[in-house]
DNA sequence: TCAACGGGTATTTTT
DNA sequence: TACCCGTTGA
């Protein structure tokens, strides 16, 4: 090559074979800060610049919309150093900074901008911006490249209205989050309502296929799709078209996807139709040029809930491998030398997922030294928790004299964790950020005038208009309404048709007309300006003619003033957009907005504390780490603690939280814990504490033996669990008792003895024989083999079970 | 038509 | 605690 940069430069032997890469499969098993972020932009800087890739035939799937643009970022700076080491024979840094953003610029306009880099979402969100009206489906639904995306409360919002407007069902009986789910779950497996509906036994499940039925073809009659069909749909197209799949199976000739391990059915069936255009990837033998690549780490798979499968990632080699044998050596790499943390959190990281059973073999090796032991702290209750934390920071904060709140991550199982530490950082005066809990593009605001946007380039989107039809106020009620809804749906028209209809106005509305017409008024001259305005304007135009500005401003409240604030981010979001994307039009904007996350808007560069659940924690790294909640129920939640598949997921969640640390790793734990409402529970220390080294460990230890925190007057806290009447209580307890009271009214006695081969009745799985024993005294868990399931690993404290003898 | 109130209920994690 | 939903009263 014609100059000295290469971009294997710097990388150590496993790393260079992942870049070096060129055709074929290729699996790189990528531990924890084993500089996989790094392998996979320098592979496609290195396709690019070394193997004459065209940028434009290149697909990088990334987890998030952050990872994206910085995956671009990095991309844009590697390729630009090496367009200044040939074009001025100088380091790119020592360059002008007008020379570095020149450079920089084209190498977006010609490189950058040309690959396909996003999540699965918003790559195939963009696909069918293309391609969806080439669907074909089963059932003769339709749509078109207007279409609108809807996110999880859309589609819940109009599932609540399917359950009890279409099928007349009990919303509490049917729970419409429950069926939203089971669609969901329907929908990564690639099942369709015809599906469903025959395998369905049981009213329960048939009304579920009947829901789903009638939820597409809502979804079809807005012209909207939900998350899962943004990519099922991409699926049925790719398996239904030769034409389609032939020419995007061209297009991309080379596929990256990180975190691997979270790929689902759906994202697995995507990438083998582009990779192998059909052909069963075993056989699959046209690799001259074309390669796909992911990269991952079965150890941090912690997505199961939203269909994640990591046995995609352990049969990639089986999948991909057998056919390619031969003419490549191997199609796995294993990165295995950890370049992040300090040797004793790494040694605690190993240690921990060492419990897991489900694991492909791979250790992590440490490179650094080994740093500081990990601190724990047990505290009273979680106010003294929060406190502990600020309190550790803290002093950390005094003895450096360069450390940046930014340096400091909090992480927690749930989000609802978050206040009281909150209300500690900002008794400290410590600057913080949380992370994730409520998406800016949630804020009620901000969904309204992303409705009115949604509505102005599909108005057959009636869930957009429903929402905005009377917002602000403009006097059009819930009978007007139901009444213009009932017309759409036994004309058989949209409901927007109704509302532009004249004769429907005057023959329904009634009082309401004056606001109706006002409405349609409004959103026609909004729609005027599509072509002509970009996303930015259209949105100020929006605000101002809608008349939300207007009544925000004569609310004048804080409140009020703090959602106009909101929507002008809104129009400095779009206005971001547009630099972003040169040819971004409103539609990529509403795209974007939709498949955004509240951890895309974290600004590094604010010197924060960060605040954040484990999952979204996942993929950064922290010069320090503080882990709180570490309590049987809260972290592992309580739903795993009777499923061990379920518990290793909450393992490696907590190989995640841990290995994030660079530095500094504290673990904080609570006595006991209000859980919501006031009512204050015992709680007992993580079983994961016991599975981290206790020599690697200082503080208060309760390590050995565990701890069962209890206070004396708890048999007096229980009976005051069941308030209110006696009927009330008997009644609650056959319909769904509370943790509370079944966990204490039916446990049997602390400190109680068991032996395998004791038999239990548990109050879901029925008889057992317990077949193991773990631990001993307060700290105890017990294996259990109930008839017809597998071995389920129970706390007996915590599991509703009792022995066979005292019943 | 709409705001305000109260009771009941629920919490895992998110593209 | 916080949200959702149904009821009530203006």
């Amino acid at each position: 090559m014609d100059n000295q940069i290469t971009f294997l430069d710097g990388l150590n032997k496993e790393q260079s074979k992942a870049v070096d890469h060129y055709e074929g499969p290729l699996l790189v098993v990528a531990g924890a800060g084993s500089g996989k972020t790094r392998a996979l932009t320098h592979r496609i800087a290195h396709l690019i610049s070394e193997y004459k890739v065209e940028p434009s035939e290149i697909l990088a799937v990334t987890f998030t919309n952050k990872a994206a643009r910085e995956m671009k970022d990095r991309l844009e700076i590697l390729l630009a150093q090496k367009l200044a080491k040939i074009e001025f024979g100088q380091p790119f840094s020592t360059l002008k900074i007008s020379i570095q953003s020149e450079l920089r610029t084209r190498i977006y306009r010609e490189v950058i901008k040309e690959i396909w880099i996003g999540t699965f979402h918003a790559l195939f969100a963009r696909l069918l911006r293309f391609d969806i009206e080439k669907y074909v489906d089963k059932e003769g639904l339709k749509w078109t490249r207007h279409f609108s995306i809807y996110d999880e409360k859309d589609a819940l919002s109009l599932i609540k209205e399917i359950v009890t407007e279409d099928l007349q069902l009990d919303p509490k009986r049917f729970e419409p989050k429950k069926i939203r789910w089971a669609i969901s779950n329907a929908k990564n497996k690639g099942i369709l309502p015809d599906i469903l509906e025959e395998s369905a036994e049981g009213l329960r499940s048939r009304l579920t296929a009947k829901a789903y039925r009638v939820y597409r073809k809502a979804l079809a009659a807005n012209n909207a799709l939900d998350f899962d069909d943004l990519l099922l749909l991409p699926v049925q197209l790719l398996q239904q078209s030769k034409e389609t799949r032939d020419y995007w199976h061209k297009r991309f000739k080379h596929l990256l996807v990180d975190e691997y391990q979270d790929t689902n059915w759906t994202q697995y069936e995507l990438i083998k139709l582009l990779v192998t255009n059909g052909e069963p990837p075993s056989s699959f033998k046209a690799w001259e040029g074309r390669s796909v690549f992911v990269v991952g780490d079965a150890d941090q798979s912690i997505y199961s809930f939203r269909a994640a499968d990591f046995r995609i990632l352990m049969g990639f080699e089986q999948d991909f491998g057998a056919n390619s044998k031969g003419n490549y050596d191997s199609n796995v790499v294993k990165l295995e030398e950890n370049y992040r943390s300090t040797s004793n959190i790494l040694e605690a990281a190993n240690s921990l997922i060492s419990n897991n059973k489900e694991r492909i073999d791979k250790v992590l090796k440490a490179t650094r030294s080994s740093g500081d032991l990990i601190k724990l702290t047990r505290c009273d209750d979680e106010i003294a928790e929060a406190e502990a934390v600020v309190h550790r920071i803290r002093l950390i904060d005094a003895a450096n004299n360069n450390l940046n709140w930014s340096d400091v991550a909090i992480l927690y199982r749930t989000n609802a964790q978050s206040r009281v530490i909150e209300e500690s950082l900002v008794r400290w005066n410590i600057p913080y950020i949380v992370v994730g809990s409520l998406r800016f593009y949630d804020r009620r605001e901000v969904k309204d005038i992303l409705a009115y946007l949604k509505l102005l380039i599909n108005p057959s989107d009636s869930v957009s208009l429903l929402r905005v039809l009377n917002v602000p106020k403009r006097g059009i009620g819930k009978t007007t309404i139901q009444k213009f809804t009932d017309a759409a749906s036994q004309l058989g028209v949209t409901v927007w048709d109704i509302v532009t209809d004249p004769e429907a106005i005057r023959s329904l509305g009634g009082r309401s007309s004056k606001g109706l017409l006002e409405f349609r008024e409004i959103i026609q001259e909004l729609q005027s300006h599509l072509n002509s305005s970009g996303p930015a304007e259209i949105i100020r135009l929006a605000l101002e003619k809608s008349g939300y500005i207007k009544e925000l401003i004569s609310i004048a409240t804080d409140e009020a003033e703090e959602r106009r604030r909101n929507l002008e981010e809104l129009v400095n979001a779009a206005l971001q957009y547009q630099e972003e994307n040169e040819a971004g039009d409103l539609e990529g904007f509403l795209a974007t907005a939709a498949l955004a996350s509240d951890a895309d808007n974290k600004d590094s560069s604010l010197n924060r504390v960060t605040l954040m659940t484990l999952h979204s924690s996942k993929g950064l790294e922290f010069p320090i780490v503080c882990l709180v909640g570490m309590e049987q129920g809260l972290f592992p939640s309580y739903r795993s603690l009777d499923d061990p598949a379920s518990l290793e997921e909450e393992r490696r969640l907590c190989y995640v939280g841990l290995t994030r640390a660079k530095e500094k790793l504290c673990l904080f734990h609570a006595n006991e814990r209000r859980l919501w409402g006031g009512m204050r529970e015992p709680a007992v220390s993580s079983i994961f504490l016991s599975e981290i080294p206790s020599e690697l460990i200082e503080g208060d230890i309760p390590l050995s033996g565990g701890t069962v925190l209890r206070r004396d007057n708890r048999l007096e806290r229980l009976t005051r669990v069941d308030r209110g009447s006696p009927s009330d209580v008997s009644k609650k307890s056959h319909d769904a008792p509370s943790n509370a009271v079944r966990r204490y009214s039916s446990g049997p006695a602390p400190g109680k003895k068991w032996s395998i081969g004791d038999v239990v009745i548990h109050s879901r799985f029925g008889r057992g024989e317990i077949t193991h024993v773990f631990g001993s005294g307060e700290k105890i868990s017990i294996a259990i083999k109930f008839i017809g399931m597998s071995p389920k690993i129970l706390d007996p404290r915590l599991a509703p079970i009792k022995p066979i003898d005292e019943l």
